[in-house]
RNA sequence: GGGCGAUUAGCUCAGUUGGCUAGAGCGCUUCGUUUACACCGAAGAAGUCACUGGUUCGAGUCCAGUAUCGCCCA
């Protein structure tokens, strides 16, 4: 680094930005994060990152998971440990695509006007520019990721994974097509897994619809919140039980509109009205309308009662004849081509003109809404692709990955009883997101995973529909009957998988062909023979799901030789650090798929879960939402070790962290609050367009507001973000930096030490507190509390390092070489230590510590590398510790701190020199610690306080007598003051302590030492109301 | 409906198995530019630990309930 040799370089103020892109070049030169796999695998550490995807720029959310694995990273490379943090992004399948869309809008442009694949090159170009961004922005940070590494979970490497994977599951019976009811995005045209439904309570209504009875002796009232599916209903459902149903029994209604005859059939799922403490009891009529084509619940009816299943929608939500409904009478024509919002307006209609309509009522309840393009999902009909992921080889191994005092009960047995690797070796940190883990495999259901997109990983299976010859049963067939002459059946290869789909109404046979990857020439065959590929590509999370394999070279490193190596030392990780509301979309299948393939190996062995970080609102800090702060608007305010100092302290166990979001004025650089907006889906933001608010008629533009279409202009610029939350981060940096500056100016020419016995009570007690912190962070860090690590470190650092030890050593240090190098090497110690939080500081600093000399004393080993980052965490032996010099230095402490505290209730000029009055071994210690006395409070003399004059100020600390000498600077008032509160404040001490100790049960049942510390107390407290009353009377 | 959290100083939050007079940072008041640092130093004011019960010698901490807010799942 060319900022290096030479004091005079060392600024009087630390500024990152001149600092940062140096240091981010020596650790790429030294390659710093790249890992190559070594023979013993107990000195790997390895973690992969969770890639972010590429639709948008990271925010500080990611910010804080990225910092959080930095540590780790640095912190067990420190301890030695073979590093790989795995780094790279995810193509975020329907979430890209959508932001595609949308730009290629803006331009004029429809996907659907375009050819698959040119649109497909859009978006890679989309990723690319948006995957260098992220990258970018994780060097910035400091990621310490092996960068040559980097992956994408749509490259060669990724998706010879996913394609394996795929052929694997299906080859197996874990992978199957079928019809189902989806939860189907209208508006993306795209069926959603469970978890990217998000249920919205609506303000709605539920109508109340008349059906009469074909025989003509009435009707029934069915009550529903979705008219418009009337024209798909295939039954009336009521409840066994329900005293109507004896005379009903058999009946059948004329659906009105349609003229459908449908039956009423007897269903337990139907509530009956007032009955029970379902809310719903109070709105239902007894009589459900059964629409099996478009609502869960009345498809599983509709399988209990073998019910007609119509489909009255098309894919865009509109009513349709053309996707299943075939009885379309004359006066329901009108309906079709409606779209369902409008459809549901003319149906009330027609029941209202009809007199069919018996009434309205408001009715509030939930309804799902697509998590991407927000609006109500429709429960739809179609052929979809499943993984059976609630079958025991991938849900149960999943529960028998937990680490047993985590799982509530016991984990289902295994079907063959042997215990595997991996089980319950899987741990969460807090241990209570085991407990989410748990409860959602235990009500686990298949996994939709086909998406109709294009933006994916195609689905590797061909199909062909033949007429059905031969006698051949229903539904799907595991394999092709002996003797098929189907195309392809009789074909024999590993790398080629065959299925069968029989449909006896439609009078066919579809042949699904799955075809494992690098085979072209299977591929080329299927074509030939007329099959087509499924047009359809696979969830985003099973790509993800292979993520600790697939990055590592799974399933054959042999194809990407600089994998090599990896899954054997790498895999299981260490620890997966996420998001709570990853639990469910990724570490569970992560678990399961990593098990599966191999051999119940788990992806990692512990989960932290930090917290989310919300903007000033309580709004979480999202992409999609347009609210995300760049980590680098507040690297360029305050800096990249203030940020993760700031990130480490927020990381906590419980609270999610809110984070008020300010406006930097591109116009005069001044920080300001932002004006406000609502969003129509209720969210507050920064409105899109800011005045300046100290330069006249200046505008700017914010980050939402380039979010929604406003570009930034030479007129009118983006304004950065930046918060005041980080402040404290930037004074840390700069006040360890100029701690640094300092104590380096003091070490002339150190001298290395041989016993700590020759050192002075400062020295020894610094080098235990670093002896204790040091221990206390490794604990921390076993257990992912990172807000610990930064609390310690803040005072160690702060109240210890500066407030303390620098003004302790201040009057000795000159002209001792013995402590100039102990203040040498507790400089360099700390800033390993200090490393994993702030590690460009550390690194700039440390390099000068470095130059110079040779560091450590007896008991503290400090090992060099060629950057602090690649050198080793202090080795730290017991001695080093000195318990003595805690008790001495709280004692010294405290004295400082009531003379301080005297001088000031007194207005004692800070420059006057005050003696100290003492007596016994107090004012033998007092008489050695002199000069930092003198230093801290200006005690220019100790002597014994029985030659105390009068106008001196008493006080007293743990039961002695000390006393000011203040040469009459002494006021009798405030004196007087001061020593009745000091009583007052004793007297109910006195009082409490006395309680305690006259009260019988607590002297027999508490703990001894507690007894006897309370004993103690009381003598103390005693003591000091003893010389207190005295000193007072003294005055008066 | 089920689950998990939160409620502590004006603000943002710590508080590991129950145990001295409940802490920090920011803000506020007073003082201070003494050669590391004003992105600083010294001192100070400020809290019925949401509420109600219970367990205990002892509860911010454990248990039950109430209120308000948030997240996840159905």
């Amino acid at each position: 680094m060319s900022t290096a040799h030479s004091k005079a370089s060392l600024d009087r103020s630390y500024s990152p930005e001149a600092f940062e892109p140096k240091v981010r070049a020596l650790w790429e030169k030294c390659r710093l994060g790249h890992a190559v796999p070594p023979e013993d695998r107990d000195s790997c550490y390895s973690i992969v990152i969770p890639p972010p995807n590429v639709t948008a720029a990271l925010h500080l959310g990611h910010a804080l998971n990225n910092t959080l694995q930095d540590i780790l990273a640095r912190f067990h490379r420190l301890q030695g440990k073979h590093v790989l943090w795995m780094p790279g992004t995810d193509h975020a399948g329907i979430a890209t695509q959508t932001v595609v869309e949308k730009r290629l809008l803006r331009e004029g442009t429809k996907r659907t006007d375009m050819e698959r694949e040119a649109f497909i090159a859009v978006a890679q170009e989309w990723k690319d520019q948006y995957e260098a961004i992220i990258l970018g922005q994780l060097r910035e940070l400091g990621a310490s990721c092996d960068w040559e590494r980097a992956r994408f979970t749509m490259d060669e490497v990724c998706a010879a994974a996913v394609r394996h994977a795929f052929f694997r599951l299906f080859a197996d019976g874990l992978i199957e097509r079928g019809k189902r009811l989806v939860n189907w995005d209208p508006v993306s045209g795209t069926a959603l897994a469970d978890d990217e439904v998000e249920m919205e309570q609506v303000d709605g209504h539920m109508w109340y619809l008349q059906y009469p009875l074909t025989d003509g002796s009435g009707h029934v009232t069915v009550a529903t919140t979705r008219p418009e599916t009337m024209l798909g209903d295939t039954a009336v459902a009521m409840h066994p039980d329900d005293p109507r149903a004896a005379s009903l029994r058999g009946q059948s209604v004329r659906l009105p509109i349609v003229d459908r005859v449908i039956p009423i059939v007897e269903d337990e799922y139907v509530i009956m009205p007032g009955k029970g403490d379902d809310p719903k009891a109070e709105f239902a009529t007894g009589f459900l309308k059964v629409t099996p084509a478009h609502d869960p619940n009345d498809w599983d009816i509709g399988q209990r009662h073998d019910l007609d299943i119509i489909n009255v929608m098309a894919p865009d939500g509109s009513i349709s004849d053309r996707h299943g409904w075939e009885d379309v009478s004359d006066q329901a024509k009108a309906f079709v081509g409606l779209s369902r919002e409008a459809a549901r307006e003319k149906i009330v209609d027609w029941f209202h003109n009809a007199g069919l309509l018996e009434h309205i009522r408001d009715y509030t309840h939930s309804v799902g809404h697509s998590y991407r393009s927000h609006v109500p999902i429709e429960p739809y009909l179609s052929d979809q692709w499943y993984v059976r992921v609630t079958d025991d080889r991938l849900c149960g191994e999943a529960l028998r990955a937990m680490a047993t005092e985590q799982h509530e009960g016991k984990a289902p047995a295994r079907e063959n009883a042997d215990a595997r690797q991996g089980d319950g070796q899987l741990r969460f940190y807090p241990s209570r997101y085991s407990r989410t883990f748990q409860q959602w495999h235990e009500n686990l259901r298949d996994w939709c995973i086909s998406r109709q997109l294009w933006w994916g990983h195609r689905i590797p299976v061909w199909t062909l529909r033949c007429p059905l010859q031969g006698d051949l049963p229903d539904g799907p067939l595991s394999a092709a009957p002996d003797g098929c002459s189907l195309p392809m059946c009789d074909h024999q290869d590993d790398a080629l998988c065959v299925r069968l789909t029989v449909d006896h109404a439609e009078n066919t046979v579809t042949v699904l062909a799955c075809v494992d990857r690098g085979r072209p020439d299977i591929e080329e065959m299927l074509s030939n023979a007329g099959f087509e590929q499924d047009p359809d590509v696979l969830d985003t999370w099973f790509s993800s799901a292979l993520w600790p394999m697939s990055t590592m070279g799974w399933p054959d490193p042999a194809a990407f030789p600089e994998t090599i190596g990896l899954l054997d030392a790498f895999n299981p990780t260490d620890v997966l650090c996420t998001a709570r509301e990853i639990i469910t979309l990724w570490v569970s299948r992560m678990v399961m798929l990593n098990r599966y393939f191999l051999d119940g190996r788990l992806p990692f062995t512990d989960v932290t879960i930090h917290p989310m970080v919300q903007d000033g609102h309580g709004q979480k800090m999202s992409k999609s939402l347009g609210n995300g702060v760049d980590p680098r608007d507040i690297m360029h305010s305050h800096g990249t070790d203030a940020l993760r100092l700031i990130m480490a302290k927020i990381a906590t166990t419980t609270q999610d962290v809110r984070l008020p979001v300010d406006l930097v004025d591109p116009h005069s650089g001044d920080t300001f609050t932002p004006e406000t907006i609502t969003t129509e889906a209720g969210h507050i933001v920064a409105a899109p367009i800011q005045q300046s608010p100290s330069v006249n008629d200046r505008d700017m533009v914010t980050v939402y507001g380039t979010f929604v279409g406003e570009d930034p202009t030479d007129d009118r610029p983006l304004a950065k973000n930046t918060s005041s939350q980080f402040d404290a981060g930037r004074n840390f940096a700069n006040k360890l930096w100029n701690a640094a500056r300092f104590a380096m100016s003091k070490v002339e020419s150190p001298a290395p030490v041989d016993s700590l016995d020759d050192l002075c009570m400062a020295d020894r007690w610094m080098l235990t507190r670093l002896a204790h912190t040091s221990a206390h962070l490794e604990n921390a860090m076993s257990e992912y509390r990172f807000n610990a690590m930064a609390d310690a470190l803040y005072d160690l650092m702060w109240r210890d390092f500066c407030d303390w030890y620098l003004e302790a050593i201040k009057p000795t240090v000159a002209s001792s070489p013995q402590q100039q190098h102990v203040l040498l090497t507790v400089m360099d110690a700390m800033l390993r230590l200090l490393h994993p939080l702030c590690p460009y500081v550390t690194e700039v600093i440390w390099e000068h510590v470095r130059d110079l000399g040779p560091r450590g004393v007896p008991g503290l080993i400090l090992e060099d590398g060629d950057c602090l980052a690649q050198s080793r965490w202090p080795l730290i032996d017991s001695n080093l510790a000195c318990e003595t010099s805690i008790a001495d230095t709280q004692w010294l402490q405290r004295l400082v701190a009531e003379i301080r505290r005297i001088r000031s209730e007194n207005e004692i000029p800070s420059k006057a020199e005050v003696g100290l009055l003492a007596a016994g071994d107090q004012l033998k210690m007092a008489t050695c610690e002199l000069a930092l006395l003198t230093n801290m409070c200006r005690v220019d003399r100790v002597s014994d306080i029985q030659d105390c004059t009068t106008g001196s100020i008493n006080f007293t600390l743990d039961g002695h007598k000390y006393a000011i000498d203040a040469s009459g600077s002494v006021d009798p008032e405030a004196e007087r003051a001061r020593l009745q509160t000091r009583l007052d404040d004793l007297n109910k001490r006195i009082a409490g302590l006395n309680g305690r100790l006259s009260n019988a049960a607590y002297v027999e049942k508490a703990p001894a030492h507690l007894v006897e510390e309370t004993r103690g107390q009381l003598a103390t407290a005693e003591a000091d109301h003893t010389a207190t009353t005295a000193a007072l009377e003294a005055i008066t």
